[in-house]
DNA sequence: GCCAACGTTGGC
DNA sequence: GCCAACGTTGGC
């Protein structure tokens, strides 16, 4: 079982969204990644792993956890490459619980031993990997 | 295959 | 709104 930490603009679609559709019984296909680093993260994930997801730009904070319901398939929303090949790929995520208490990225930040978290060191990448040490501690600071 | 220019992301 | 980090593109 590995961890890992997806990001959304909470305004384009948040951790409620995601909720909402679970609820629904509606996987969300986590599509319109168009980096060959997240691409290759997705690609490494299982069913049943888990993954935090965080809130970028508005909130800047881990606000739930959710789950891999589909492992890497091809992204819907994206086109082949010149070839007819498959470029893109996402995985499937439902919702598991929110996160009692969100755990900022100013409180990531300060947290000694969140300080290699890819996270911070790689800013800009929207799905990244947890390590188990940092998973449990994150799940402890927001309140579960 | 190198590297400069440019675009995008995301924190502040 | 600015800027740093980083990925991509295109000229050579």
């Amino acid at each position: 079982m590995a961890y890992w930490l997806m990001k959304s603009e909470p305004d384009v679609f948040s951790f409620d969204d995601l909720q909402a559709k679970t609820t629904r019984n509606e996987p969300e296909e986590w599509g319109g990644v168009r980096n060959y680093a997240a691409r290759n993260n997705m690609r490494a994930m299982a069913l049943g792993d888990e993954a935090f997801f965080y809130h970028s730009n508005i909130g800047k904070e881990i606000v739930g956890i959710m789950k891999v319901v589909a492992t890497a398939h091809p992204d819907s929303t994206a086109d082949l490459n010149a070839k007819g090949k498959v470029v893109w790929e996402c995985v499937d995520v439902a919702a598991v619980k929110p996160m009692p208490k969100p755990v900022t990225l100013a409180t990531v930040k300060a947290t000694p031993e969140l300080s290699e978290l890819e996270l911070v060191k790689l800013s800009r990448l929207s799905v990244s990997k947890v390590s188990d040490a940092e998973w449990a501690l994150l799940c402890k600071m927001g309140g579960l």
